[in-house]
DNA sequence: TATTGTTATACTCTATAACTATA
DNA sequence: TATAGTTATAGAGTATAACAATA
């Protein structure tokens, strides 16, 4: 048997898990030139809008646990792209050094070829009605990212 | 900092991942009084509606390795869901068991009402849109699943 | 009491390499 | 030579529990 049925082909979450799935493998070869992973590249980004925000605040915003930060701000760390300043004894607030701007731009610049490519098959109608049926199904939950 | 700014918010990988994460979620949660996993309930239906195929079509379809596809089929089959029976020396056809079948029934019933939740929300014409879209997105390439 | 950052750990999902037996 | 199923294993991603320092 080499060409199977396939009874979830119209499948709301079916259908987003592979697109997404897509986009995500593609973002991910986009930024290997960068020798970032998407969640990377999505935090650098994340600090650049919000600086001085910690690495807790971004674990909220994208769905990561506090445990788990804690070895991506390392890598990140490791690579000289952020650097932390105690704000108070608990909480470090956090910035991008000029090596992580100037990454953080040319992530953004990967990201948004990226973005271009799969909108290009979509007109701008379609591309609003998109975003907002996302973000109505995404509802109020914190995603698991 | 409580409230992040949010960059990414109308990026398209970034909504996609966002409300692929909050459907499987719920689409796992609708399924633990079946004591499937969404993947499960999967191939259970890919076997129900493609009598006599073989783990590696389904693994092709799914984007599920076939080494990764024998710890489920033999979740499956401990479960006395599957049946399988030799086609040649190497290939098995794969078989819904009596209580397979019932389970698989179950598991649309769950799937469908799951998918009508979100589906709740949107037009008729939007979700045509999206579904399109998504297939768009998707292309022709094998997903991760 | 609650929060921040951290360590340790476990479980799932995914990926590769290699083996067997068949075709 | 290619395919089906399998084993072993390694790497991500994600989950919980617990701790110290601090608010």
């Amino acid at each position: 048997m080499t060409e199977l049925n396939d009874p979830f082909a119209r499948h709301l979450g079916y259908l987003l898990r592979r697109a997404s799935a897509v986009m995500m493998a593609d973002l991910g070869t986009a930024l290997i030139p960068l020798g970032l992973r998407p969640v990377e590249a999505t935090i650098l980004s994340l600090i650049a809008a919000n600086q001085g925000c910690t690495q807790s605040d971004i674990g909220r915003m994208l769905g990561i646990k506090r445990a788990n930060m804690v070895p991506l701000m390392a890598s990140l760390s490791a690579k000289g792209l952020i650097e932390k300043s105690r704000v108070d004894g608990r909480s470090q607030a956090l910035g991008l050094t000029d090596q992580g701007a100037l990454k953080q731009r040319d992530a953004i610049k990967a990201i948004d070829v990226h973005e271009a490519k799969f909108g290009a098959a979509l007109s701008k109608v379609d591309i609003i009605t998109l975003q907002k049926a996302l973000i109505d199904i995404a509802g109020a939950q914190t995603p698991t990212v």
